[in-house]
RNA sequence: GCGUAGGUGGCAGAGCGGUCAAUUGCAAUAGACUGUAAAUCUAUCGCCCCAUGGGCUACGGGGGUUCAAAUCCCUCCCUACGCACCA
C-alpha cells in the first residue's frame, strides 16, 4: 500500500502570499527553521505531510478543528496530506492521563471512532478527486514491530532525553510516577512519520517533543530534513488552555446552538486569537478589529454605550466558527436563538419536549429526563429559585406537581417542554 | 527484597477515636449584577424520605478492637523516596 507513490500529476501552488499566509498564520514555530519550510514549498516540489490524531474519543474538538485547516491550507496548495489515526497508541491507552483506568478502546471501537473524525475532518479536507487526503492508521506498523524493533528504536534517544520533557518533567518534580510504557509513546509517534516516510508534520504545540522525536528518526533511518511545523494552541491572555479539561472546548459534532454558546462563554481575551486560528477572516480583518477592541477596552468611560463592545465581536466570531462547522443558515439561527434566550431571557428553539401525566411530580420528571441529577439537586435548585415555568414565579415547594403543560426552565440554561398527557 | 513516608469527596489537600457527610482551595451548579454562560458578590455542592427532623452509603480492599473508627490493630493491594540487587 505504501511505496505506490502517485503517479496522477498535481500542480503545487507557489504563490508567495499564500505560502507566507500558510506559514505564519495560527503557526507557534517552524523546525528547522522557517526559510527552510519556505524553500521547499516555493520550490514547486510536492511535499507529503501528515497529522497524527489519537481516536481516545468519539469526536475532535475545535483544537483538532484547527490543525485540520492547517492542513487544508497544504491540500490547498497541491500537497499530499495524511490524516494519520493513532489507532495502535489508542488501543493502548493514554498514559498521560493519570487518572489511569482509562479504557482500552476495541478495533471497532477505534474505526467507528475514526470513521466520525474523517467525517468531521472533511468539513476541511477533500477525502476525494485529484488531491485527496489520505486516511491511514498506525497501527499498520507499530502492530508488526518486534520487541527487537523496539529496542533498535530505543537506543537512538537517551533517558535524560526523555526526561526533559515537561510532561516528565513536571511529574518528577511533583513525584509522581512515570511508567516506563510512557517513554514509548514518543518512540511510537516518532516512528509514524518514519514509517510513512513523509517531508513533514504539523501538530498542536503540546505535541512537539514527540514530533521532533521523529524528526530525529527520520534524520538517522532515512537522512531525511523533516520539517515540523507546530500549530498555536487556543489560549487566552493568560494562556489557559482552551482544552477538555476547561470543559469550554467546542466538540465538532455538536449542534450550532452549543458550538455558539460555548463560544459565547469564553474569555474576551480568547476573541482575537480564535479569529486568527479558527476562523477564515482575513488577518487585515482580524488586526483591525484587534485595534478597535484594544480602543475600546481604553475609553471605558463610555460605561455601557460602547460601541466596540467585546461581546459583539465575539459573537461574530462565534458566527463565523459556527457557520465553518454548520453552514451559514444554521449559524444565523443559532445567533438569534441566543440572543432570545440569553439576552432576553427566552426560551430556544429546539427544546426537550415530553409528555406526562397530570399531577406528576415535576422533580421526578427532570429527575427522569436528566435534566437534574438527583432529587436532592432538585430540592436545592428549587429553594434557590432556579425552577419556574416560563414567564411564571418560580416554584418553592419541592413535591411540586404539575397542572398544565408547559415550558419549564431550571437555571438559565436548562429547558424542557412538558406536555399532559390524555 | 529491606526501610521510611503516604493512599480521604471531580481534583488538590486538612483531619488522626466521638461534636465528620468530613476544614480549606480549585472546579461545578444556582441567585444577584453585567455586553456575555466573563469578572465580582452570595449561596449550594453524597443519596433518599410524609423533612427546622430522620435513614442509608462513603475516607485504597478485606478483617478485627471499641458503646463509638477516616482516625487504633492485622492483612492485602498501590505510590513516592532511600538502601540493597542488577543484563
Amino acid at each position: 500500500m505504501f511505496g505506490i507513490k502517485n503517479t496522477k500529476k498535481v500542480n503545487v501552488i507557489c504563490d508567495e502570499v499564500k505560502v507566507t499566509e500558510l506559514l505564519t498564520r495560527g503557526v507557534e514555530n517552524v523546525y528547522p527553521k522557517l526559510d527552510f519550510l519556505k524553500g521547499r514549498l516555493m520550490s514547486g516540489e510536492r511535499l507529503t505531510l501528515y497529522l497524527g490524531i489519537d481516536p481516545t474519543g468519539p469526536t475532535l474538538h475545535l483544537g483538532h478543528g484547527i490543525l485540520i485547516k492547517k492542513l487544508k491550507e497544504f491540500q490547498d496548495l497541491g500537497h499530499e496530506i495524511i490524516l494519520l489515526i493513532g489507532d495502535f497508541t489508542g488501543m493502548i491507552g493514554d498514559p498521560t492521563d493519570k487518572s489511569a483506568t482509562r479504557k482500552k478502546l476495541t478495533r471497532e471501537q477505534v474505526l467507528e471512532n475514526a470513521k466520525e473524525y474523517v467525517k468531521q475532518a472533511s468539513v476541511f479536507l477533500n477525502f476525494k478527486g485529484e488531491n485527496p487526503a489520505l486516511v491511514k492508521y498506525n497501527s499498520e506498523w507499530l502492530g508488526k514491530m518486534s520487541f527487537g524493533d523496539v529496542l533498535e528504536l530505543s537506543s537512538l534517544v537517551t533517558v535524560d532525553q526523555m526526561l526533559k520533557r515537561d510532561m516528565f518533567d513536571n511529574r518528577v518534580k511533583e513525584g509522581k510516577p512515570i511508567y516506563l510504557h510512557e517513554f514509548m509513546y514518543p518512540l511510537m509517534q516518532g516512528y509514524d512519520c518514519v514509517a510513512m516516510n513523509v517531508d513533514g508534520e504539523i501538530g498542536g504545540n503540546d505535541q512537539t517533543f514527540n514530533m521532533l522525536v521523529g524528526r530525529d528518526f527520520l534524520k538517522i533511518l532515512k537522512n531525511k530534513e523533516k520539517f515540523v511545523l507546530t500549530g498555536k494552541l487556543l489560549t487566552d491572555s493568560a494562556g489557559k488552555k482552551m482544552g477538555k479539561t476547561e470543559g469550554n472546548m467546542v466538540s465538532l459534532d455538536q449542534d450550532a446552538g452549543e458550538m455558539f454558546g460555548k463560544i459565547m462563554s469564553w474569555a474576551d481575551g480568547l476573541i482575537i486569537p480564535a479569529f486568527e486560528l479558527c476562523t477564515y477572516l482575513k488577518m487585515e480583518e482580524i488586526q483591525e478589529m484587534d485595534k478597535k477592541l484594544k480602543e475600546g477596552a481604553s475609553d471605558g468611560i463610555n460605561e455601557g454605550i460602547n460601541p466596540r463592545n467585546p461581546r459583539d465581536f465575539k459573537f461574530k466570531l462565534a458566527t463565523e466558527i459556527v457557520k465553518i462547522y454548520h453552514g451559514e443558515a444554521k449559524a444565523k439561527e443559532a445567533g438569534e436563538d441566543f440572543e432570545k434566550t440569553f439576552k432576553k431571557g427566552g426560551v430556544p428553539e429546539d427544546i426537550m419536549e415530553v409528555n406526562f401525566a397530570k399531577d406528576t411530580r415535576l422533580g421526578e420528571i427532570l429527575l427522569a429526563e436528566g435534566l437534574v441529577k438527583s432529587k436532592s439537586e432538585f430540592a436545592r435548585l428549587v429553594d434557590e429559585g432556579a425552577v419556574s415555568a416560563v414567564g411564571k414565579e418560580a416554584i418553592k415547594t419541592h413535591d411540586f406537581k404539575i397542572s398544565e403543560s408547559a415550558v419549564w426552565k431550571i437555571g438559565k440554561r436548562r429547558f424542557i417542554k412538558i406536555n399532559i398527557k390524555g
